[in-house]
DNA sequence: ATTATACTTGCAACTCAGTTGATTTTGGGA
DNA sequence: TCCCAAAATCAACTGAGTTGCAAGTATAAT
């Protein structure tokens, strides 16, 4: 991730300039050890630099679109966002039901599901999104 | 599930009154073959009868904490309802990434996967939720 | 070096699904 | 019939995300 991802380089294959902005979103999502909402993205950002909402979506949206970064529908109205780099595969998540905090799970082989999961003949699947949801080992410890 | 469910019955075991508006919203769900929106669910609702947004809200989610209905989160900031009743099992969904319409998939065994998807020690695993992204057969003749 | 151009960021106003709190209506029981 | 809790309504609000446009900045052209 972080440390084997040459950020400007990477940039710059994607033809886009490597400014403050996009270093930073990219080196946070690259030191997180979890999905990150926009929001987080954003406060982080602020802490070393003034920036405009605004351009934090932009350049995730933009992320997103170059499969820089995936975006994660997790629940209701709140998307997470994680790198899409060569070292951080597609991989299943889990998200507690106490407290929403939302846990990478180890890559699994999906291949053997990938067919029998297309549905109606003539469907092209892509891509496969597994979220597992329960009680975390923190929140089960509380209760 | 429609024919097979008696809602009426259903409400009442909820300690639910068989309200019209209650009854509108699990005929629709009861009937339709892919998860609605609340918006539809709301128009739908509005051919036979006025009602406010608020109400078709607060079933749905009011139906939600019952497991009455399972709320989805395909994509972004719009959720997607069905009916949770017994003959409507919990199945994995098929997203185009181009009408973004869904389509509901069979059920997938996956107790072979349950254990390696928990995560780290201690987390209790409560369900999976499967969604497969792609184009879908309509789609893909226009292409 | 100066200008032109495209790319990037900022700002304000907006969208829209969903929520909140207060008020009014309804319907089954005393 | 009257009462009261449950249910529905209304207006106003929330907040993540978007849009249009102006302003700033880096790169290319002259
Ligand atoms: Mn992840
Ligand atoms: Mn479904
Ligand atoms: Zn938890
Ligand atoms: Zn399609």
């Amino acid at each position: 991730m972080s440390d084997r991802c040459n950020f400007s380089h990477w940039l710059a294959l994607e033809g886009l300039r490597a400014t403050p902005v996009r270093l930073a979103v990219l080196e946070i999502l690259g030191e997180a050890t979890r999905a990150l909402r926009a929001q987080e993205i954003l406060d982080l950002i602020r802490t070393r630099r003034r920036v405009n909402k605004v351009t934090v979506y932009r350049i995730l949206e933009d992320f997103t679109r170059r499969s820089m970064v995936r975006k994660l529908s997790l629940e209701g109205r709140v998307n997470h966002f994680e790198l899409a780099c060569e070292h951080h595969p597609p991989h299943p998540h889990f998200q507690c039901q106490t407290c929403r905090e939302v846990q990478c799970l180890e890559p699994v082989a999906l291949n053997r599901m990938w067919t029998e999961l297309q549905g109606p003949v003539g469907n092209r699947a892509d891509h496969i999104d597994i979220k597992v949801e329960g009680l975390c080992h923190k929140c089960r410890d509380i209760s």
